[in-house]
DNA sequence: TGCCCGATGTATCATTCCGATACATCGGAT
DNA sequence: ATCCGATGTATCGGAATGATACATCGGGCA
């Protein structure tokens, strides 16, 4: 199916799980949600949205809007609303319930992070050590290649390779810490309301005093 | 062309202006010089090469090794050692030059930064300040974009989200010290051998929004 | 001595994906 | 009144990937 097709395929689910949409807007959302990272097109999504109609995981609706009475029009392109079935559901449990490579992927990992609301602890507690994991080995690899080859580099060169390697290394110091928080949350929750937060650094940017934190709603 | 092929087109020739090499390690060269990104595969790799060598820019060489006398043997598969040409120097010279967005895309800055050293000062500082710029305006539309629906996120996401932001903030920094760096050192340096290093970080922040292209991106 | 195996090396191809574009409607600014 | 940018659906040529095939080489080891 490809990586990327399966990302999407997730995403669209999760987003679709809380409210219909319709394409366009659901494209704007899924790639703001990985923000960051490379942007779907919709030569992409269109074509996996008809796949997923096709599987019965999404049902096309077109909502009878304001201009109700709407006959026989032939040509006519609505808007077209999709919302998930209840397979569609089924699926994105299934999907979001895999710990494989499959889930900590470069592509993948980012989907399966902004949905862990709707994951069990287990499962995301898997999720971010394999991710720890593969990044962790990627940087000892590229530590070693590095070492062997740094003479011949000049400066600038040198330079992107100390900031390639300080994001990953900062990469896997974030996932350390959700880790630490994950597993503190486990011993203080067995059928309670949690109210840990992931975020366990002390970090200041947005200066931005906002109570959100409703958990996962819905 | 495609913004990914000229990107490995400029790494194939910056790495080739070295030493001469075969595809299998140009490969790993490539792939290694920018580390963190998406790795080219050599169903990318061979047809550029070809490409290159159609328009001239590299040259093949069979290099006679050790075994020296290796007579009419016809269905040999040997190794094909690639050599910049005359004119590869000059295709190489021309992509480095380039200031536009071409220049500060997502997918070829890193490569146009490792080659610096091959650059003058003005196409660097150029570059620096274009993609800095090009980073602060999609964290603008993202900050805002944010606060327009923060409200419904639940934690994780809110984190992905807040996690994201930071990494490009400190992309931005990072070239802002870049960017204070190269102009200390254009006050120093005239026509001389510079021996400054690009890493400074003493950075004196944003202060002069200079004129910008902003071609956008998704 | 022979054999196996992982690294090196070149090459291709079906499938997937992107970027550009076409087309259409709508609300708001001038 | 009309222009224009945002919203919206859709397709297509071509670029890129991931998998695979094929081949050589050096070294470990039974």
């Amino acid at each position: 199916m490809g990586r990327r097709a399966e990302a999407l395929e997730l995403a669209v689910l999760g987003l679709l799980h809380d409210a219909p949409m319709h394409g366009y807007e659901l494209r704007k959302r899924v790639n703001s949600l990985l923000g960051w990272g490379r942007a779907f097109s919709y030569g992409t999504l269109y074509p996996a949205l008809k796949e997923m109609v096709r599987r019965n995981y999404l049902a096309e609706d077109a909502p009878a809007d304001a201009t109700a009475t709407q006959p026989a029009r032939s040509g006519r392109r609505g808007k077209i609303v999709y919302k998930l079935t209840p397979e569609g559901k089924e699926r994105f449990a299934d999907l979001m319930a895999q710990t494989g490579p499959s889930a900590w992927d470069d592509e993948r990992f980012g989907v399966h992070f902004a949905f862990f609301g709707r994951a069990d602890a287990e499962t995301r507690m898997r999720i971010l050590l394999g991710r720890r994991n593969r990044l962790q080995e990627r940087l000892d690899q590229f530590r070693s290649s590095l070492s062997r080859t740094r003479e011949r580099l000049d400066a600038y060169t040198l330079e992107l390779q100390r900031h390639g390697l300080e994001s990953v290394e900062r990469e896997v110091k974030w996932l350390d810490d959700l880790i630490s928080a994950e597993q503190a949350s486990i011993g203080t929750t067995t059928a309670q309301a949690r109210a840990t937060k992931p975020r366990a650094t002390a970090g200041e940017p947005p200066a931005d005093p906002t109570e959100n934190e409703g958990e996962n709603g819905r």
